[in-house]
DNA sequence: CCTTTTCTGAAAATTTCTTTACAGACTCGC
DNA sequence: GCGAGTCTGTAAAGAAATTTTCAGAAAAGG
């Protein structure tokens, strides 16, 4: 017997469900995760409320439940009442724990603590006016953009371009090298605007990159960190989002955090030219992948 | 209505039976107490079996469910259910407007919301096992690494290799282009470690590649969504998080904030190293400036 | 100690839930 | 683009649970 096959058999539910999700269907999987989700009330239900709160068919939630290992529906909800019993009658608190499994010691749970105080913070501080003005440029399409970002942050640097680029044209991701930054720079026009990303530790040659690119006339955004960039001199709005993190770097994830609400909300404003442009750009997908089959 | 009644009406059943308690005949009484002590993973159970465990008859239960002010024991059943769906849903979720300034609407809080129940589920649902082994994997320095992400991940892939990078050597990038990923996998060994990013739509060539990794002795790590990409057949370890956003597109937070703490944990492990490659690094920027400024 | 009232549980009746059967939809491979 | 196989949901059959009925038992009051 294989130890999927073994986890289908023993342990919790979940596990269970874990051991053989690769196994499951479409609509079985729809399912283990609203199961999941909602660990375990959901499944205390009947199998008529599981099946229209996952939204599948009833039959689907009794053929898991014996793909599962049980004989039908009615002894996984015997098992999961199980185990909350001796979650229950256990008397160690789990409730206010992130990974359960995990001791609160443990460096995930430390992380999530940081984190989401990180977001918090971030949020508390953030200006609603600075977002809502960034979000009309990025949106306004008589503008061109210019992304880059420095050591640490390049990855979310193309992360925006990546977005930003089913959402509009008139886009460009500064490479790394700053030796061709001039280049860029010599490109762009009064209204054009740059964001910029730049955390410590700073990098001087991106302060002297938005120092040219006002110069030249464009909108400089920043994001940085609490400790703000000096870029922050050159920008019309700035973000500054928590980094803390109980480790030897910074958590990037704030800034993530406020990079994709943007992204989303750009595409709100633009919603029916990014729809436009999102199925074009499945057809040309499709259209590679018929092509590399030959 | 008197303050006894009108607790039979409302409040949990706990509530409800303390307020009710001299109105109960001896078997209800007995059955009362069945129930509080074993509260409330009894009275999910059915009629029959609850009747049962607490020594009474089956409508003896029936009727005092409807003394409590029920319709009947199945409504008794689904309020303990939703009292301990109260209880087991995650406290956090109940916040304080997170940017205080903007309404609950504003897309900053419904992705500040998505965000947060993202980051929850995907901690809850998390392989303790395989995060320390990845964790191992990846500190492992006898272990060549791979990183490789699809289009919509690549940045967390670079993310990873930047971080990773610091950390130690043996690191491979992966590019983009799928053509050139057969010369990787000639270059894998047996033991060598592969990391993938893959979320929806998943990239068939990832798949490929996967398998070809696997084929030459590689393990494989995979980073994917609730939905899991198809690499998972082929990974040793893989961390399904969510990515549920208020958007066209799905929310990277969760994966970057699971990068994040692996790399923190890697870090960790091998600290000493670390810190001397950090401290040779700097001291390569100092030169790379002062290279610059003549 | 007997009568009246209330309570309790066995068993039938009813309702509700679960499973099975089947046919349409979809996918995958050729 | 077409056929074999798989998946999924509707609807009916079957199983299980719940409620009702009712008769006997226990308690309360005289």
């Amino acid at each position: 017997m294989s130890a999927a096959a073994r986890g289908a058999q023993n342990g919790t539910v979940a596990e269970r469900i874990h051991a053989r999700f690769d196994d499951l269907t479409r609509a079985e999987r729809q399912l283990a995760n609203a199961l999941l989700e909602n660990y375990p009330v959901l499944g205390l239900n009947s199998i008529a409320a599981v099946a229209d709160a996952s939204g599948v068919s009833m039959p689907t939630v009794a053929r898991m439940a014996k793909k599962l290992g049980f004989d039908g529906f009615p002894e996984l909800k015997d098992k999961l009442r199980s185990e909350l019993e001796e979650t229950i009658t256990n008397p160690i608190a789990k409730h206010d724990r992130w990974a359960e499994s995990a001791p609160d010691t443990h460096i995930l749970n430390r992380f999530a603590d940081a984190v989401q105080e990180n977001m918090h913070q971030t949020l508390r501080q953030i200006s609603l006016e600075a977002f809502n003005e960034t979000v009309d440029l990025l949106a306004d399409t008589e503008r061109e953009v210019y992304v880059v970002g420095g050591r640490l942050t390049r990855a979310l640097a193309d992360y925006l371009f990546t977005h930003m680029q089913v959402i509009r044209g008139g886009l460009t991701l500064i490479k790394s090298n700053s030796n061709t930054w001039p280049h860029y720079v010599l490109n762009m026009k009064p209204g054009d605007t740059l964001v910029i990303f730049d955390i410590r530790r700073y990098e001087y040659d991106l302060l002297r990159l938005a120092e040219m690119a006002r110069t030249q006339g464009a909108t400089v955004v920043l994001f940085t960190d609490q400790w703000r960039s000096p870029v922050a001199k050159h920008a019309a709005h700035s973000f500054h989002c928590r980094i803390e993190a109980p480790s030897a770097w910074d958590s990037n994830v704030a800034i993530m955090f406020v990079v994709e609400a943007i992204i989303a909300a750009v595409q709100n404003l633009r919603w029916t030219e990014t729809r436009d442009r999102m199925k074009a750009l499945e057809d040309l997908f499709d259209q590679t992948k018929l092509f590399k089959k030959f």
